[in-house]
RNA sequence: GCGUUUGUAGCUCAGCUGGAUAGAGCGUUCCCCUCCUAAGGGAAAGGCCCCCGGUUCGAAUCCGGGCAAGCGCACCA
């Protein structure tokens, strides 16, 4: 499997991965004792089947759980018991992280670490600083594409919580060694902006020449469309009341679709989601991919007219009926638009993998878009759809649909008016995506204990509260040089060392499960693990020894802390 | 009706590539600052892991069948 230098850059990635070193190490402890044990004539030689290694969740079941005895007894004709115990005779700790081994319950295997082991953790987490949790695991050119709200109003609360899970899905991915594209689909084309521009028209008239139109059935009613109008209006006066259709239809689309784009843009920037690239679907049409994307289809034999419409011959046997590509009207459905982006994505950008967050509510979309895929050619498994539920805000325990302040649908920005950046970013990755989440306000506006995100913030504000004090003391604190002399002897020291050498592996399994809500939990989990660690050990003490590795302990968790916050982009205050 | 997500402590949720006594937070009851932010920590109480079957040494976890809730099933996006 690969050649020497592989070989040496793993072992340099593992030393900014603890619990990946660790593996490995165990790993090749029971391939050498089952080795020696063979060549004992103790076992038989045989292929074993694969087991798992697993982090104690327990202290007194030892720091990793081996469960080979348990898996591989039947390979072997053995109890797991019998089969390692044979293994421990054979194992040779020596020279290694592990202090001892035990056998427990069933037959699994309890390896000990030893306090050298707590050493090299800070020191790997001290060398890495703000690299810490960074690894190359994947090494993908990925897209992330997620929010692409509709252009033609303001973002909802759908688009808040898709917004935190895209835009902290895509810092994941990063971090565990991928070339991550945020991507936001602007539907500038289409129906929906036929009736945008209904709407519009409509609002415009109302100001200069009232009751000459109705106002569309299907048009967008919100205020926003009248603000637009009116905008226009200052501009151009009533030049365009019975004027040149054309061209007023041109203008009036191009600078209120303008306005809400910027505006989109403007509220991201404040939610700190930057993205890469802005895609057109209006691009689609000009470029003719549409029309080659329908042309592919047709050439692939998978559509038909009917009833003036061309159609697609569904391959999803779930499906009741086809879908509709290009209306009797000639206007492309969003179905067909999407084919085209998506084929875009894949054959014109070459992207490895692709990802969209999508509402459940688009949830019967995916089966047919990947299927049209497929009759393209192209790899439908790139395309992974990470399919979050819907948020419900609960205030005074009850759900919400208005705002108490503008008594209208709560936007993105009213909800982070109304609590914080932070806390919205915070809560909606809180739960996994595929969970219906509520929203408590009410908690997220509180500045205590009881919120998540104030209680890990104020763990990070205590470190550094600590550091001013050693430094207003002119207490003397070691260089790193003298680690070898650290001493961790109380658990909740040790607890949280090892609750900090999971970070990088933490960020692995989140980008592998698309799940940023592991990381938010993993924050509080070091917070909390902190604030033990606090009660009970004083750090600017007495002992010089005892207050170095306390020190660096400190440090170590400022550093995971920080690049957890960062990661999720929360700020990290000095000061509470 | 079909598809899909969810069902675990009073409440909100982890755990779900099968494993050792099912875990957190909130709420309830009690305890802990002569000492770095008590905006913190500890302890107790609290569970037919929705129900019924199956797979196996072993199921909250996998499979099948139910029940309940959310979402979707347009020539809307």
């Amino acid at each position: 499997m690969g050649n020497k230098i592989e070989i040496k850059e793993e072992k340099m990635n593992n030393m900014k991965n603890p619990i990946k070193l660790a593996y490995h190490s165990i790993n090749e402890l029971i391939n050498n004792a089952i080795t020696a044990a063979t060549q004992q004539g103790l076992i038989k030689k045989c292929e074993h089947k694969e087991f798992t290694i697993e982090i104690g969740k327990d202290a007194k079941n030892g720091d990793f759980a081996v469960n080979f005895a348990l898996t591989n007894a039947k390979v072997y004709g053995l109890p797991p018991r019998a089969l390692a115990e044979i293994i421990l005779q054979n194992i040779d700790l020596t020279d290694t992280y592990f202090e001892k081994v035990e056998i427990a319950g069933p037959g699994f295997m309890n390896f000990y670490t030893s306090k050298s082991w707590l050493n090299f953790i800070i020191n790997t987490i001290y060398t890495s600083g703000e690299n810490y949790g960074k690894t190359e695991t994947n090494n993908r050119r990925v897209m992330v594409e997620f929010i692409s709200a509709n252009p033609t109003g303001p973002m909802h609360m759908g688009n808040a919580r898709g917004g935190a899970i895209g835009d902290c899905l895509a810092e994941i991915l990063k971090w565990s060694g991928d070339t991550v594209t945020r991507e936001f689909y602007i539907n500038d084309a289409g129906n929906q902006i036929e009736r945008f521009y209904k709407s519009l028209k409509a609002r415009y008239y109302e100001i200069y020449a009232p009751n000459t139109i109705e106002f569309p059935e299907d048009g967008y009613h919100g205020d926003d469309i009248m603000v637009l109008a009116q905008k226009f209006a200052d501009k151009y006066g009533d030049k365009y009341i019975n004027g040149d259709e054309e061209e007023f239809k041109k203008l009036i689309i191009e600078s209120s679709l303008n306005d809400n784009i910027e505006k989109i843009q403007k509220d991201l920037e404040y939610y700190r989601i930057t993205f890469d690239v802005w895609f057109y679907e209006s691009m689609l049409y000009e470029d003719g991919e549409l029309d080659d994307t329908i042309n592919g289809l047709k050439a692939a034999g998978c559509t038909y007219e009917k009833d003036g419409a061309l159609w697609y011959r569904t391959t999803d046997e779930n499906a009741e009926k086809d879908e509709v590509l290009i209306r009797a009207n000639g206007i492309p459905t969003y179905f067909a638009a999407d084919i085209a982006y998506h084929r875009n994505k894949f054959l014109k950008r070459n992207f490895d993998k692709v990802i969209n967050v999508w509402g459940a509510d688009h949830h019967g979309h995916i089966a047919r878009l990947k299927g049209a895929l497929s009759s393209l050619g192209i790899d439908s498994d790139k395309l992974d759809i990470v399919v979050m539920q819907l948020v419900r805000l609960i205030s005074d325990g009850k759900p919400i649909k208005m705002s108490k302040r503008t008594g209208k649908a709560i936007s993105l920005i009213d909800l982070l008016d109304e609590t914080s950046v932070d806390a919205a970013r915070y809560f909606f990755n809180m739960r996994s995506s595929d969970s219906h989440f509520d929203f408590d306000l009410d908690l997220a506006v509180e500045k205590s204990s009881e919120n998540p995100v104030y209680y890990v913030q104020y763990a990070y504000a205590r470190i550094c509260s600590i550091f001013r004090m050693i430094e207003e003391d002119g207490v003397n604190i070691s260089d790193l040089s003298a680690i070898n002399s650290f001493n961790y002897n109380e658990p909740d020291e040790a607890a949280l060392i090892k609750l900090l050498s999971t970070f990088p592996d933490e960020i692995i399994k989140s980008a592998k499960a698309y799940d940023p809500s592991r990381i938010t939990r993993y924050a509080y989990n070091v917070a909390n693990s902190f604030h033990k660690f606090y009660n009970t050990c004083k750090v600017n003490c007495e002992d010089e020894s005892t207050r170095n590795s306390r020190y660096y302990l400190c440090l170590a968790t400022k550093t995971v802390l920080f690049n957890t916050l960062s990661l999720l982009k929360i700020s990290a205050p000095e000061i509470m």
